[in-house]
DNA sequence: TTGACTCCCATAAAATCCCATGATATCCCT
DNA sequence: AGGGATATCATGGGATTTTATGGGAGTCAA
């Protein structure tokens, strides 16, 4: 499970350490490493290579002619099998580290199943939006609504 | 089931004790404990790993853009995954430390399927209040055997 | 031969393990 | 039911391991 938030370095080499507790999950898993253009925002995701079987699979039930296809088989060709070295750090392709806008730090956020990669100032700013939506809005229902079905 | 409260001493190295039955539920049901910031108090939210899961689960089930997504999505960032020590503890990272307001004394007060952990000063304003809230309004309406519709 | 990439070693800080202790609580025998 | 023996609990502190990070030597390809 990729969960918590950590600030890590870019070094000069675009190598930066993925958190202990990721890489855990990921061995433990006997999982590959994916990462990929966000479809949604300005940051890299990252997640296991059987969860990503599932999007190729979800592409081949779409129309094949859709736009959204078409999108989908684009992020696809943007996204990268990675292995961590011996010290537990990746390289971040340059093709991602342009999309995502990161210089020397990078901002590991799990959620789950994945996780993303931010450049600090893009994820301060996603922060405090969720947290402003929280004070409007209030927890999501299904967090009031706690008993298990 | 997580039940009862009990005041415990956070030591310098933000260790803690968990509750002997806490302790017992979790090894029994061999569950992992998840620690994250409750989205409704200024507290800490335990809970296991299974029932986190959950909600997890919800991500992928609604629109990714949607606001729910994105709270559910902050709360896995803000959540981690501990275990206890030989001896019973656990440490408590510094982002919940710091969220709860606590120094060296924590509340860990059993809500069922999961426990709260306050500072000792929030716990006692929320044990007021709702102290108040039942004076003026009297017990609340409970009703055990819900008819299902 | 000059980059780009990979492997290997080094290190400070932080997290984790391990052993110790006093205070309760629990057991057990008469 | 008493009262000592034993286990468990909450806590402290030192030792050890892991983590994140830096830098250099070897490798491969154009």
């Amino acid at each position: 499970m990729f969960l918590s938030t950590s600030h890590n370095k870019i070094d000069l080499k675009c190598r930066v350490s993925i958190p202990a507790t990721y890489r855990l999950f990921l061995e433990k898993s006997e999982e590959q490493l994916i990462l990929f253009k966000s479809l949604q925002f300005k940051c890299i995701e990252g997640t296991s290579l059987s969860r990503m079987q599932r999007y190729i699979n979800a592409i081949d039930e779409l129309d094949a002619m859709s736009d959204d296809a078409f999108i989908l088989r684009m992020m696809m060709a943007d996204s990268f099998e990675t292995k961590f070295d011996a010290s537990g750090r990746i390289v971040i392709p340059e093709t991602l580290m342009n999309f995502a806008e990161l210089s020397n730090k990078a901002v590991f956020m799990g959620i789950g199943e994945s996780f993303y990669v931010w450049s600090p100032s893009e994820y301060e700013k996603q922060y405090k939006k969720s947290k402003q939506i929280l004070e409007e809005k209030g927890p999501p229902k299904l967090i009031l609504n706690k008993k298990t079905e």
